[in-house]
DNA sequence: TCTGGGGTCCTAGGACCC
DNA sequence: TCTGGGGTCCTAGGACCC
């Protein structure tokens, strides 16, 4: 059994790239949400000492002398590229497993080393050629080598992009070259402990005793242990259902208006019914979070969070709507100046598991509903919000969120296709 | 002035029950 | 006033991931 990690390098930048050339070979960053700070960098800017998640505000003396180049994030292209670099890796691989945006594991069961390795090559050059991304291949018997693995690709040219840990001395002498702080599963808080009792690399972790790892480290510890000594012990986390839905944002500005944060936290609401009904899925329960500006500590802060189960799970933008407002009725203080905003929908279950209960005597409004949030649905594709319910004022989730170095919607809408091409 | 968003899993501790 | 022990369930918070 063979897992073959591939991971697009430094994605989001590249994602830019691939429509805009001339931004090869430069240091380019690619902004949060907001335009906050930094979530993605090119080799360049990591050279340059960029570090993730640096706010913007820090280097902006680079971005002004034209040392550094930016861009605010498209997730609306970034998500179109995945689509695309995903269905390319299902035309060649049994089985996959779907991590991130930007990663996916091709599991190989019965498949001999050579001919995983020759499908490895394939998919670089064809994502490559077809999608324009760089991406990179780590092949090994778990997860967390395979991880490893990829590391060894993305680090040294002369691999090619494929880099396969598949024997002993291939494993000790890879783990012995890796920091203990870059093994997937070992934070930025777990590190300096390790460090600082002499576990500095991935193999002075991997020859510990079991007992030693359990006890420090807990069970998640024994697993990345047993990962990275050759037995698998990583399943697969996409498979199953998302068990929450979160829609959260920062705001440009600060809220202190009542009837504002209605409206966004109505948008944010929306937002959560329409990707439950996207995946077939029901809610039962609602979750409103807010805060103040935990930065100024000059100004009163306030992190008022709070749930409410509904009588019948639902996917309806009316419902889920009407609980986050309700819920932001019992926990809104005046006074607050609000930053930061979020609706979780909870203990989500499949549609089509729903038992129709018989003391839900709106089963019929609730039908209704259904087909109201479907029409909005169809109408709200490829993000034009053009009808909304009465309390969400049209076009108004945009507003409140900075993009000031947005690039082209170049993959998903067609005059600026035409102008590519 | 400006500081992301969206997930998962595990654990400790409280509430409650017998 | 004393005040066991064990089980389960729930929740908050920590830690980790991209």
């Amino acid at each position: 059994m063979y897992f073959a990690l591939v991971d697009c390098n430094n994605f989001f930048v590249s994602c830019e790239r691939a429509f805009q050339p001339d931004l090869e070979g430069k240091a380019v960053v690619v902004l949060s949400n907001n335009d906050g700070c930094i979530v993605a960098r090119s080799n360049e800017s990591k050279a340059m000492g960029i570090k993730m998640g640096t706010p913007i505000f820090k280097v902006k003396n680079l971005v002004d002398s034209g040392k550094l180049i930016v861009r605010s994030s498209n997730y609306t292209l970034y998500g179109d590229l995945s689509a695309r670099v995903m269905s390319i890796l299902r035309e060649y691989a049994p089985e996959l497993q779907v991590y991130s945006i930007d990663e996916a594991f091709m599991v190989f069961d019965g498949v001999s080393l050579d001919k995983v390795i020759d499908i490895s090559k394939e998919v670089v050059l064809k994502i490559r050629k077809w999608v324009g991304l760089p991406v990179s291949v780590g092949i090994a018997p778990t997860k967390t080598l395979a991880k490893i693995a990829n590391h060894f690709a993305k680090k040294y040219p002369g691999y090619k992009g494929v880099c396969c840990i598949e024997n002993e001395e291939k494993r000790k002498k890879a783990l012995s070259l890796t920091p203990i702080d870059d093994v997937w599963g070992i934070g930025w808080r777990g590190a300096p402990k390790l460090m600082a009792i002499g576990v500095k690399t991935a193999l002075d972790f991997a020859e510990k005793r079991e007992e030693w790892v359990r006890k420090r480290m807990g069970v998640t510890g024994v697993r990345t242990w047993l990962e990275l000594r050759g037995t698998a012990a990583v399943g697969d986390e996409a498979k199953e259902r998302r068990q929450t839905i979160c829609t959260s944002r920062s705001f440009a500005d600060m809220i202190e208006d009542p009837d504002e944060l209605t409206l966004r936290i109505s948008d944010f609401a929306g937002i959560c019914a329409k990707k439950l009904r996207q995946e077939g899925s029901l809610a039962s329960t609602v979750g409103l979070f807010m805060q103040t500006n935990r930065f100024r500590e000059d100004l009163d802060q306030y992190y008022p969070q709070a749930s409410l189960s509904l009588d019948t799970p639902s996917s309806s933008t009316t419902e889920i709507v009407g609980a986050a407002l309700k819920i932001m009725k019992g926990i809104f203080r005046k006074g607050y100046k609000y930053k930061r905003a979020g609706v979780i929908v909870m203990d989500i279950i499949a549609a089509d598991e729903l038992q129709g209960s018989l003391f839900d005597e709106n089963s019929a409004l609730r039908e209704k509903e259904d087909k109201i949030s479907e029409i909005m649905d169809s109408v709200n594709g490829n993000g034009r919000n053009l009808l909304r319910l009465a309390v969400q004022r049209p076009g108004h989730y945009a507003d409140g969120i900075r993009s000031e170095h947005l690039s082209k919607r170049y993959s998903t809408s067609w005059d600026e296709m035409i102008e590519v091409h």
